[in-house]
DNA sequence: CTCTAAACAGAAAAGATTTTCATTAACGGG
DNA sequence: CCCGTTAATGAAAATCTTTTCTGTTTAGAG
């Protein structure tokens, strides 16, 4: 947490109780977000949330590497916080529940020299995101049947 | 040309002069274009083309799989043609020119594996996009020069 | 704690995307 | 070809997202 309110402090953001809060939300529960769920969720704790700050510090942390997008399969973008500090790494999102899971994952070296070879092409960096079913989703519960 | 015609038809689309002058647009020119770019394009072919068939004609052709869609840097939606029939395969955007180069790389299998092996879950599919500059952007030509 | 400068927040407006709906175009069977 | 069926189109409206602008909050100095 004290974490990531540094990096806010060390982009000149100011640290406000609306982007404490997002950062708290985003840390809780390890999943993708739409802006309106994050608006949402963030009722609870004021009694006014304008629609443009929601836009406005998901849109910022995303700018300074806080938060990452991915979209969905309707290709609605939606934010996640990583919680990894390694730089490069991929990410699993599992289909049924959302939630994100990062990876000790990166082929960036491979993939160099597959482009300057295929390509005669620099390949400065790439995105990878993995989806299917965690481990939580893929098998039905015994105990905490519905 | 023959073949994505084929497709649209398929699918129960049907062949209007909108849809066809799109996928010729798409792919003369192997680029990713915003939905603003190829409304610009089909003003020089129609009197009127209205912003809504447009949008319509890329989801639409993105949901049965002629067209797909990448995020450029500022997280803005843009569509292009892939002119690969393989199945499993992922593409190199120059983030100089937008061209799109399709590839032969990958690596589901290996993924799978490690997905199952470090989360204990089920690796569906995944969506790689490498971005670099491409062979024609990353030198100066000598002959072309402005 | 008080004060000031800088940045933030929300309301309203602007811009972008999607939906609705009446008209027009595509397609298949005479 | 001609017609009937079905789907596509654009205008207008609705919805979603971003920008502008002014009052408010934060952060840091004193
Ligand atoms: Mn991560
Ligand atoms: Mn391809
Ligand atoms: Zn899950
Ligand atoms: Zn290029």
């Amino acid at each position: 947490m004290e974490y990531y309110l540094n990096i806010i402090k060390q982009n000149n953001l100011k640290l406000t109780l609306r982007r404490i809060a997002v950062i708290k939300l985003l840390l809780n529960e390890h999943r993708l977000f739409t802006v309106a769920e994050v608006r949402h969720r963030l009722k609870n704790d004021f009694s006014r949330v304008g629609l443009p700050t929601v836009y406005r510090i998901l849109q910022q942390f995303r700018e300074i590497g806080l938060v990452q997008t991915a979209l969905s399969a309707n290709d609605h973008l939606r934010y996640f916080i990583c919680t990894s500090r390694k730089h490069d790494h991929h990410h699993f999102i599992c289909s049924q529940c959302d939630r994100v899971y990062c990876l000790d994952y990166c082929q960036q070296n491979q993939i160099e020299k597959y482009i300057e070879t295929e390509l005669h092409a620099r390949a400065d960096y790439h995105y990878l995101q993995i989806v299917g079913l965690c481990e939580h989703c893929r098998l039905p519960k015994a105990q905490d049947s519905d």
